[in-house]
DNA sequence: TTGTAGGCGTTATCAT
DNA sequence: ATGATAACGCCTACAA
């Protein structure tokens, strides 16, 4: 074949679909105009701006984001990272991710840590390689590498579901230290002088919790370490009948418990009703979340509010904001939270 | 510039990462091999492969999956359309889908149809126009646009959830029709006989639980349309009270329920306690699915197991075995249910 | 505002 | 078994 041969090579690999330039071509301009029409109409003159849509409408062309990713070595991706996908918590915060993205450009490539510092590590290397958009991470307990790996990333990252003073560079969240201080200190000012602590998982954000009723207990002189009932287990319904029961075991006198999370104290009201301990008189139960079941339970179950959903949402308006340049109110966003006082916890 | 320029542009562009080339230039190998060794090591001597895999983990070398999708024109993604991302149904099947990929190369494409067909037609065209290596679907009720994309789509695909004779490649799920049948025929059987159905939401999915309630019913000469109360609102545990008392308003002598879901069940339940109404005795209670609560309930509840982690398993399952050209046992799987009887439906 | 030239990192094709 | 070459589809840099 010689040097001017300008004849199709018979066999071609692509994919059958249109590009930019078959666009091009029935528009009668240059590839690079289309892609300037496509990402930023303002660029292009109206005229032309008509005939790229025209064009772009009859061959039904949509660009190629791994060629767009290629050429620009920017993805239009956000990688999420969270501990679980079935932890309602973490759901709920994922759909106010999604929703918040809407139909916009960027997509969402999703993490599983399963609660692993380790597994959170290799997933955030194989995210960076993509040279994501934006990265939301849960939790501010990063291993030294992943933190290493985050502040060397040049994108947005916001750490999320926590609160903090030193986040990589944007974080939304709540403070669990405080949530589980507010609701141990509810159950003091209710008159109940026992006060458990059961919890399950006890990743750091249960931990904070358990430090904050533990905070509550001791400025109130009525810490016990007996009063602290946990596993490592995930957390179940299921698993609320035998904590509480271990509970017991260990404190008899035991006439309240501040359960880690909604399914906890759900499996404890249970627990007492199928046991025939009175609830809120002979036991007061709280939980932590406030699930939309608290509510409707009977007796109805106190719990902590967390704004899990306008946290996803939240986060996404930090990156949005940093990616179109505009400023941001403060880099650190305390959502809070919001005692739920219910029948559970009311002698 | 000079055609025999061969100095360095001052400006790059790179991504600043190792290359593919770079790992060939320290092997002593052409980029090509390095690309064949990296997919399938047995093309490339032992020799070689050695020198490669030191380059390599010398260099820290990661394959950039665009480049790898714009030159092969198949991205290794799979995509997943599922209707929501907070019902735990769907949840436990994406935490399957998860598990089964395991730390493999194959990333997930998550899309989020919110029970919109059109909403899903517009996901599948977004998925599509990236030529995914698989796509899984829920449900077997697309658009006639939306299944056609789906015909011609050249990669596997698997439909989930559900139950069917006519899936558009492969298919995975259980009978909703069967599973409301047989709740229905049990508390017939166990001497209820003003049965009622709530439901909430009422996709195809619980459309076709009703009607296998339905059919149980009237083979049974107990159906009766007032007995059915249902709502297009998305279901919740909170939804099971004004349900039950719209059933009851409309029929007096209800003395059992089949609920769409378990959040419903649950609601019903608290609400009976709440209302004085004994369960089993006055009312029996059965629930869809089988969340861990259901065991736990006092008094246990009633409800239909369904294997949607299995589901999300045996769909990836599926795709792999086609993706590496195994044989498929066959492409329509029923993975069933199984009613599991408890205290909520024994008078 | 529009266009030209070339590169992004990888793999398909064809040759050896 | 290995390599040279040319795509893949788009975008950045620079020029006009």
């Amino acid at each position: 074949m010689t040097s001017k041969d300008q004849s199709r090579k018979a066999s071609r690999r692509g994919s059958g679909r249109p590009t930019i330039a078959d666009v091009a071509k029935l528009a009668g301009v240059a590839a690079i105009t289309v892609s300037r029409a496509l990402r930023d109409p303002s660029l292009v003159s109206a005229e032309l701006r008509a005939e790229i849509d025209t064009a772009v409408v009859q061959l039904g062309y949509a660009p190629d984001p791994n060629a767009r990713a290629l050429a620009s070595s920017r993805a239009d991706v956000i990688g999420v990272l969270v501990p679980s996908l079935t932890n309602i918590v973490f759901a709920d915060t994922v759909r106010g991710i999604y929703d918040e993205l809407g139909d916009g450009p960027l997509q969402i490539q999703m993490g599983n840590t399963h609660y692993s510092p380790r597994e959170e590590e290799r997933l955030m290397r194989m995210f960076l390689s993509q040279r994501p958009s934006a990265l939301i991470v849960s939790g501010i307990d990063q291993t030294e590498t992943t933190r290493k790996l985050l502040e060397s990333a040049d994108c947005p990252i916001v750490q999320i579901m926590e609160y903090g003073d030193d986040p990589v560079d944007m974080l939304v969240g709540f403070s669990h230290f405080d949530g589980g201080k507010a609701a141990t200190n509810h159950l003091i000012e209710a008159g109940y002088r026992r006060i458990g602590f059961i919890g399950a998982r006890m990743d750091p954000r249960s931990q904070r919790r358990l430090a904050g009723y533990r905070s509550a207990l001791e400025t109130a002189q009525l810490f016990d370490p007996k009063l602290v009932t946990t596993t490592l287990t995930p957390s179940r319904v299921s698993l609320g009948a035998p904590l509480l029961a271990d509970a017991l075991a260990k404190v008899a006198d035991l006439d309240a418990v501040f359960c880690n999370n909604d399914d906890l104290a759900m499996g404890v009201l249970f627990e007492c009703q199928r046991a025939g301990i009175a609830v809120p008189h002979s036991m007061a139960i709280c939980g932590f979340n406030d699930l939309d079941m608290m509510h409707v339970a009977y007796p109805s179950l106190t719990s902590v509010r967390t704004p899990r959903y306008e946290i996803g949402r939240r986060s996404v308006q930090m990156v949005l904001d940093r990616l179109a340049g505009r400023p941001i109110e403060s880099p650190i966003v305390d959502l809070g939270f919001e005692l739920q006082v219910r029948e559970s916890t009311a002698r």
